[in-house]
DNA sequence: ATGAAAGCGCTAACAA
DNA sequence: TTGTTAGCGCTTTCAT
């Protein structure tokens, strides 16, 4: 067992002379206490170098003012970018952000249990590209906001990309460059995300009259190294196609080296679009044509909303949509006309 | 004020028919229970849904087995990495982490007092580049461990990539492939990790006879542009160079950029190499020969010393070096005969 | 093996 | 305005 806390608020009042509740008023801002007994107390306070336990408060307070963040891994960059946005704004609000990676369900499993069902926490933050069945067995009780999915009404809020849009964002931006065999690199199709922005992509197409071909569509699993196999798998069994749209920018990457290697030149012979705007995305060759997801601001929205939810217990269970936004680099252009 | 927690030791202890120390007990899993007794609690507990409450818990003893770590930011992957890696072992020996991200040393000094002073964590990882005097006034009971720069015995561990090692490794490595006119672009010259780099350089030339030029010598910010903007200066004062050693992988990218803009060919007129081994490192053109800084590691020993503190009082400081390794790709190759 | 009593450091309700 | 009295839910003595 640990050394307990020096100074504690009966040691503050003892000097001051005063009851340990008075400290307690004082510590704690309110009004009615004499300015003469107030600056006894912080003199005392500032002397003994006393500071409140926040343990102590939050047992009689039965307040924590830290939320819980779960997500499949803190290094990539989407999933940073979005626990940054909801620590920055937890803590405009006074909140705390535990955080912790769970690489599968059992593993969130029992961190909700020692996050939530201890009460540590007052709400949850679930980033997930996959509702799974442990996502559905949260505690009632307590506001949970899911990023990266939408598990429906009963389940709780979410903040998501308007996956959708962003398809139909990137597939109109090759359509208006000339581009009509247009491949497309999927991300897994059990996740919501990758469904949506097929529909965009598919939508967008036969809007122009365009019918979508099975031969053009292949999927990833989101990593460079499948965007590489997927457009080695495209080139084998259509070549003809004159763009790529790759459902984020890791795959995208790894479609343009597969290409290079296949000796085509990007964007003069095949134009590649992704989706993120990943760091760096402006410094590969050539630089990366993207749509925008705003990761942060939707860490953001997300926090906002379990504080939200906290705070006014009725909160009715939101689904927002963030906008997409395109990014016009080097890696689109218009077909060649040798082709 | 939010509602309490539902079910208390003491309702599990009335419908069990024993003292709510008996369900302590249980709870703890003390010996000293009939088998029994434990049944009866156990089932009770089972029935009720019970959930010991941790707040509680860490006023009784003490301990809030919580760990807290400030950043710069999160989204910057060597930090992001570190912060995971300490996650990843903290919880492996039942802590939690308290994530923030600290912009400037007022912000640091601030969650310092809400997470440390309130005695809300029991130690600190303080991940940063740069040791400021905001960092040497940490309260001195709580364990203190540092990552990314070495404040020295009486302020607290550190771990760190042996930088200089580092420095000697991509030296020596352009050096055996038969370059003599090498450039380097350091980080901010402030920062110790580019000061031991910037020895290791050095002493690497200087071991092979070659006088390091100041004017093959800029400094950069660790961003990809900063980079790209050393190589213009370089090769305005000094284009002789047929190697470049950038401090780290985004200034290497930076500077290839560079190269490219001017015409020169990496790596058949210009061997770049960098240090960390960021993610997709190998998709750039050419793929990026590095030095891998195993941030991961680094997060996890950091972790690991700072719960060793708590855990035994007596914890000598400790300043851990961690072991580079060089991974060759394809920016890198034997100088132009030509040149 | 079990229970009773005390207290962790603070806030909240009530009195004075 | 200030002080007193009770807890918050649990663990830790110390009895029994």
């Amino acid at each position: 067992m640990l050394p307990r806390s020096r100074v504690t608020i009966r040691d503050v009042a003892a000097k001051a002379g005063v009851s340990h509740q008075t400290v307690s008023r004082v510590i704690n801002g309110r009004e009615n206490v004499t300015e003469a007994t107030r600056g006894r107390v912080e003199a005392a306070i500032h002397e003994m170098g006393y500071q409140p336990n926040a343990i102590a408060r939050s047992m009689a307070r039965g307040r924590t003012f830290t939320l819980a963040c779960i997500s499949p891994n803190l290094t990539d960059v989407t999933y940073a970018s979005i626990i940054e946005g909801a620590e920055t704004e937890a803590r405009a609000h006074g909140y705390f952000l535990l955080t912790a990676s769970a690489a599968d369900g059992e593993m969130f499993a029992t961190l909700v249990d020692q996050m939530l069902a201890s009460r540590r926490t007052e709400g949850l933050l679930v980033i997930t590209p996959r509702i799974s069945e442990h996502h559905l067995r949260l505690p009632k009780n307590v506001p949970v906001v899911f990023v990266g999915a939408n598990p429906g009404d009963e389940w709780g809020a979410s903040v998501n990309l308007d996956d959708e849009e962003a398809g139909r964002m990137a597939t109109g931006h090759l359509i208006d460059l000339g581009h009509r065999r247009i491949a497309l690199i999927t991300g897994p199709l059990e996740e919501q995300s990758s469904q949506n922005r097929l529909h965009g992509f598919q939508g967008t197409l036969q809007a122009v009259g365009i019918e979508p071909s099975p031969l053009l569509v292949e999927g990833g699993d989101w990593s460079a190294t499948s965007g590489l196999q997927a457009v080695q798998r495209l080139l084998s069994q259509e070549p003809g196609f004159t763009a790529v749209f790759a459902q984020n920018d890791r795959m995208a990457v790894g479609a343009i080296c597969a290409l290079r290697d296949a000796g085509r030149c990007v964007p003069k012979d095949v134009s590649v679009i992704g989706i993120d705007d990943m760091p760096l995305g402006s410094y590969f060759d050539p630089p990366l044509t993207t749509v925008l997801q705003d990761t942060h601001r939707m860490g953001r929205q997300a926090a906002c909303l379990v504080i939200h939810a906290i705070e006014q217990r009725d909160a009715p269970c939101e689904h927002q949509l963030v906008e997409p936004r395109l990014i016009i680099r080097k890696s689109t252009d218009g077909p060649s006309p040798l082709r």
